[in-house]
DNA sequence: TTGAATTATAGAAATGTTTCGATGTGTTAA
DNA sequence: TTAACACATCGAAACATTTCTATAATTCAA
């Protein structure tokens, strides 16, 4: 089970709305992003996007896959499993 | 379906510690919980719990309820529900 | 091996959130 | 009616997050 602070964690980084931005079109695209890809639909330069992306990636929302000198992330259907059970977890 | 918008309000009502607690014992009692009760497990002044029964209630978590003096706060499932909805939306 | 491309990091400014003390508002009890 | 109580609001200080520019690190292509 997941304690608070992990879910803390997680709330923060959905808490935000490029990166929620950033997880629908994940969806879109199979579940998987390049960084550069992110350009395209989120109007903040570079290195915003970067902080963005980590901070989904250090939640473990996104895993990251370094392909060359691109870096692939992937969608963590798990962790959102493990948020939801969580939050059901609240409810009686 | 909830929108991003609503879900970003959501998503930071439960990005602090205190407000998890608050929402972890409401639970404990029978969903219900006055603001006088929260000064027992939260170290925090009454402004401050104040504050973050308002972040909760403007996020339609818990729905306050006048009752003379006190006011009691009785949590939301439906917003929960929604909100999961929400999230496994993001999955494919 | 050099140059261009992709991503990450550092540092700083702008903005947002949390917390407090002080005070206001409404309600009950004496 | 007055005093005490429960909660909300205001304004400011402390702290955290977001965003940028500049620059570094790594990788591929010529």
């Amino acid at each position: 089970m997941m304690d608070a602070k992990k879910a803390e964690r997680i709330s923060k980084a959905l808490a935000d709305p490029n990166r929620l931005l950033i997880l629908k079109e994940l969806r879109k695209n199979q579940d998987c992003l390049y960084c550069s890809d992110v350009y395209e639909f989120v109007d903040l330069t570079q290195p915003s996007i970067s902080h963005h992306l980590k901070q989904l990636s250090d939640a473990e929302l996104v895993i990251p896959v370094k392909e060359g000198r691109y870096v692939k992330y992937k969608l963590n259907a798990k962790m959102i499993d493990q948020y939801v059970e969580f939050l059901q977890g609240l409810k009686s």
